[in-house]
DNA sequence: CTGTCTGCAAACTATTTGCATCCCT
DNA sequence: AGGGATGCAAATAGTTTGCAGACAG
């Protein structure tokens, strides 16, 4: 069972229509390991199909967030971005404000306390979203050793 | 020491000018127990001056973020929001996607493993953002007592 | 064949910017 | 007086929508 099974399985299901713009942007948006822009996708898809149009992109975008394979999120310049959901394990997010880079992380005590944290408010929790946000191993200026303390 | 003195200090120490526009808009954004929209802001503050202009809430609002006393955020809806930080102890967010309520807590040990991470990830944390999605309690629909189990 | 999909371009919406004028300092 | 601040309107930028033709089933 491929993501791409699931998702035909989905249009089907709706009574919609596989065609080749559906099958290639899902592709190019599974392998992708990160948050991607509908621009993003968009660029990498008219690699292989010159003539998809950037609607089509954010019209099959919807259909695999209404199908339960990709979410939706906001990136640091506020433009829409699409995280792949499909049998990845939840995480949350280091994300660098200085190169962007996003790392993932999971911890099962924050889980537990976020599951805590919701029955005591009678919430029934759906999905979580936890951005950390600070400067990356990467782009911390290390001091030279023995460099001035100026 | 005010919310409105520290605004007008930043703004003076800026070199800038202490204008009624940005009075009325910090004071309609301070008074906020909620994260606004820039329209919602611009909606309150016309109500006491007719001639503000959004473009000036938009201005304010970036200089308040600059100033530290407000943070940039994205609703439901994919418009940007506003969140006071002034006085305020960090803390995280229940939200309902039925009805859209904020609902606030805290977590000490989820703080605590918030800053392990990073600490293990080489991770210099500047702020983070948890935004729990589900359904409040008022709006988590209840059987009625010896309901039918259909 | 039928009705959905597509690409294109136009429409929208939220946000930003240019500019003449205003008004703090 | 001088230069930042304002309101307006126009410009952007991202996203959505309408539509005629294409095409899956």
């Amino acid at each position: 069972m491929t993501v791409t099974d699931i998702f035909k399985d989905f249009i089907n299901d709706k009574g919609l229509r596989w065609t080749p713009q559906r099958e290639i942007i899902m592709q190019v948006f599974s392998k992708s390991e990160t948050h991607l822009t509908a621009e993003e996708i968009f660029n990498i898809t008219i690699q292989q199909n010159s003539s998809i149009g950037i609607a089509t992109v954010y019209r099959t975008m919807a259909l695999l967030c209404e199908a339960g394979l990709a979410r939706e999120g906001t990136n640091l310049y506020g433009k829409i971005t699409f995280e792949p959901l499909y049998q990845r394990k939840q995480h949350d997010h280091l994300i660098c404000t200085q190169c962007g880079i996003i790392l993932e992380f999971e911890h099962p005590l924050i889980d537990k306390y976020r599951k805590d944290i919701c029955l005591q408010h009678d919430f029934i929790l759906q999905s979580h979203r936890m951005d950390l946000y600070g400067t990356c191993k990467d782009c911390t200026p290390t001091l030279p050793p023995n460099s001035p303390s100026s």
